[in-house]
DNA sequence: TGTACATCAGTGAACGCGCGTTCACTGATGTAC
DNA sequence: TGTACATCAGTGAACGCGCGTTCACTGATGTAC
């Protein structure tokens, strides 16, 4: 298992922690220290499987992911896996927590790394680490935000890790809010009494002071960012975008600068930064 | 085979016949009239073959698609199959190619049921068609725009019919430049030099009268259309959105607005549609 | 029009593979008296 | 501290399944003389 962020308390969002505290009724599983020799063995090899499906995962791909595979690759004989995993399936939940976390943990990190007042570069930070995270771990990408596995069923406990991002991105807000520096768009922000009911089960979770055309904005900027990174990966630039990597960097580049106008952050006044877009600061 | 857009001669965009012959130098097998019984029987089994096929990724998904259950399916052996189709790959383009075509058609079917000149009109019935199609067809949906199969490497022939879509917004767009009714962007519209050279696929299939500002507006809704649905098809939407089809719509509809105002087509006055999302006109 | 041959659709058996999961078992590690 | 029992990790074999693909074959449909 990744670390999973207990090493970013004072930096991790009150947000998260929120929303963890939400969604963290079970499940929690006390890792306390393991004693006796057994029970260290027990974590280091349900480790150690986890890092073997992951291998596998990051060559292969979600569909052809398999127990015996992950035995094999051990050492193991395939039934002894069952001893540390239920079923693929949980093997799979297992994989899609990890994915959750390790994103969650990059999109953190990236975003800690810029001042809490330049708020334009917090965002960019962000949606850089998820795109950079998604290009680095492809396969994983495609996991958690690809076409769903037919048959499987998301346990309640990968909806925490999952919103680790989201919660990023509305710390990100929330702080604009806070610092009075969000500009309302200049017209249409007034939303649909219908789109504002839809909206509930995330006001629920959100605090008040995002109204719901903001919460509309946010959210119009979170689908573009997933879907911009989906069709990247995915292939769906081929032919639109030029294939370099710089070329696909700018474009990106690009879209991260007008979303930030779209949710309303002042974007500085320099047009784009040039070159490399694995920089977050500066 | 769904006709593919044969019967729509006189509304089919100029753009999409352009693409149109940018792709199909190759792989257009005539289909002239069968003569022979032989021949007859062919081309009615193939069909047969791919609404099997297409029945089976209806209800199982791409993943568990298989020749055996096809030739199944049809009360054939399996081995039979491989006089139609050279292997499962070769059964999967087909769907593929049947799928994007499918969709294709859906969006221009309703986009051209709008009249000419209600700009936004036409590009809300043209999201809302893609978003319909998606929920009406999800397995279809996730094998075009879902993480791609391992392995699997689209051919040529799939690329005409992806772009369909693309090309009912593109053309959109241009009518909406020729009759001047593109309202730019207030600011922030200058696009980074690099973003501008990294469209240049793009560009080359695409008439000059759409600059690359205005492109990159139009990828970034694109992006923010289909990772939208994507989003509510793949279940990222939960705990976000309410589940409810009429919350859903609502939710989207209100997306779509502003879209329309992002990518820079004025929006009639009155507030959002009520009731139905499934009505394209009035 | 009629025969001889070529083409092709579909059969049935087989090859070789991988998968998830179960089960009785062995030996080592832990625990209670 | 030492023994008796319980717990648990890992083995090896098996069940039952499905898959893609090949191949020699049969019989029907088409074609050329």
């Amino acid at each position: 298992m990744r670390d999973g962020g207990g090493s970013c308390q004072e930096r991790c969002s009150r947000l998260w922690r929120t929303l963890r505290e939400v969604c963290d009724d079970e499940g929690v599983e006390k890792t306390s220290v393991p004693r006796t020799a057994r029970q260290r063995a027990r974590a280091e090899i349900t480790g150690e499987i986890i890092a073997a499906a992951r291998r596998q995962l990051a060559a292969e791909g979600a569909p052809s992911l398999s127990l015996r595979a992950v035995a094999r690759d051990l050492g193991m004989v395939s039934s002894a896996v069952y001893r540390y995993v239920s079923s693929r399936d949980d093997l799979l939940t297992l994989l899609i927590v990890d994915a959750y976390d390790a994103l969650g943990e990059a999109v953190e990190l990236a975003e800690g790394r810029v001042g809490r007042g330049r708020l334009a570069a917090r965002f960019a930070a962000a949606c850089r680490a998820v795109r950079e995270w998604a290009l680095a771990n492809p396969n994983e990408y495609a996991l958690i935000y690809g076409s769903p596995v037919p048959g499987y069923v998301a346990p309640e406990s990968t909806i925490g890790p999952a919103s680790r991002v989201s919660a990023v991105l509305l710390q990100v807000l929330l702080d604009a809010v806070a610092a009075d520096l969000l500009t309302p768009a200049a017209d249409g922000d007034a939303i649909a009494p219908a789109a504002a009911s839809a909206l509930v089960p995330l006001r629920a979770v959100v605090p008040p002071e995002l109204p719901p055309a903001l919460l509309q904005r946010a959210l119009l900027v979170w689908t573009a960012l997933f879907g911009t990174v989906s069709f990247e990966l995915f292939g769906q630039l081929h032919n639109v975008v030029a294939e370099t990597p710089a070329a696909r960097a700018a474009f990106f580049d690009e879209c991260v600068r007008r979303w930030t106008a779209i949710v309303g952050i002042a974007v500085p006044a320099a047009p784009a930064r040039r070159g490399q877009a694995g920089r977050t600061g500066r």
